[in-house]
DNA sequence: TGAGTTGACATACGCATCGTATGCGACTAT
DNA sequence: ATAGTCGCATACGATGCGTATGTCAACTCA
């Protein structure tokens, strides 16, 4: 019984490709990227990338996804530890300052995603770490807590913030010291949105 | 005296590539646009290009340089009309998010631009926009009206946000209302830096 | 003023890459 | 057993970029 069925290994090979994807792309970054070293490397051909994901574009979408998704979870564990929505809401944006401070965070979904795939609010995932602040941005506008405005606007400012704060927070001389500075500005922002006082 | 020194010749073919480069890169994007139609169009060969700009990266500095530089002035000259320091800083803030309308800014300036040029407080130009605010910034908290946090993490979250803004009023069904709503959303989220309430 | 030099651009070449069309072996169903 | 399908490899054509080399006009200087 050492045979895998023809489903098993498809599933492997295509996850070979997208973790070989998910290296490269972080490293190179997509422009750079070469299909058949990356199949090559996994000992396949651009056969099976072509069989798998339609063609380039449709590789970096599935990374993409993959690596979006996988942010959204952690922030949501970290935001859903607090009893105070607001202060889960305050949780989650700084997670996301945070967990953008990997690579692959940076140049896969913040640059060459919306370069390659356009905006992210137009994405088949939907860009899950939205989503996830702007439901919770709306309870918090149903209770009272945060100013009557656009849920979905505010949850784009909140996060485009955030997810600037850590490419600049990733660029700068000193990211030790300048991510508390971004925390900071992000949280002193985020109050603005508060409505009592 | 029609004729035209050698270097003005050369400023003008400068100029003709890099005013086709602003259409193509904005219409097509950075990746689709063809360095040999392109210099075509104009009545040049790459040549002239490779002279004049060094590569195809070169060519994208120059015309991010452009635009941006033009939407910083726009933006200054919005916000010099008011006296109070805070009001002005949220006219350029607004300025921003409607100028960032432009088809040629989204896709060259907040695209293009940040994935093949890497992060924008990374560029030559040293992204105008930031500057400005970040100046506008020191003096505020200087005055104490702003909470005493970094200027250069604020600015880069409060564009952050702008620019987000922008881009999802434009990926919107409807521009039209979402527009007010960003720019609803951009001023609640600019007051959280106000020192006094 | 005329020969030499420089500079702006064109031409030509090699290399890499992408997408598709085609081929082949393994598995499956009847 | 055989025909058909599926997953992937191979082969091909088409672009597009960067560089090395060529060329001719403009400028310099004696």
């Amino acid at each position: 019984m050492s045979g895998k069925s023809r489903a098993e290994t498809m599933e492997e090979n295509r996850a070979k490709i997208l973790s070989a994807a998910r290296k490269t792309f972080a490293e190179k970054g997509f422009a750079a990227a070469s299909m058949d070293e990356l199949t090559a490397d996994v000992g396949l051909t651009r056969g099976a990338l072509y069989h798998n994901f339609g063609d380039k574009k449709g590789l970096l979408a599935a990374v993409v996804a993959q690596v979006d998704g996988e942010m959204a979870a952690r922030a949501l564990a970290i935001g859903v530890r607090h009893e105070n929505e607001w202060d889960a809401l305050l949780a989650e944006g700084i997670a996301y300052i945070e967990l953008a401070q990997e690579p692959e965070v940076q140049r896969i979904v913040l640059l060459d995603g919306p370069a390659y795939l356009g905006d992210p609010s137009q994405w088949p995932s939907q860009d899950a770490c939205l989503q996830l602040t702007e439901r919770t941005l709306t309870r918090l506008i149903a209770d009272g807590v945060v100013k009557p405005v656009d849920a979905g606007a505010a949850a784009r400012l909140l996060t485009g913030a955030a997810l600037n704060a850590a490419s600049w927070v990733a660029a700068s001389k000193d990211p030790a010291t300048a991510l508390p500075q971004a925390i900071e500005s992000f949280e002193a922002l985020a109050t603005g949105l508060l409505a009592k006082r």
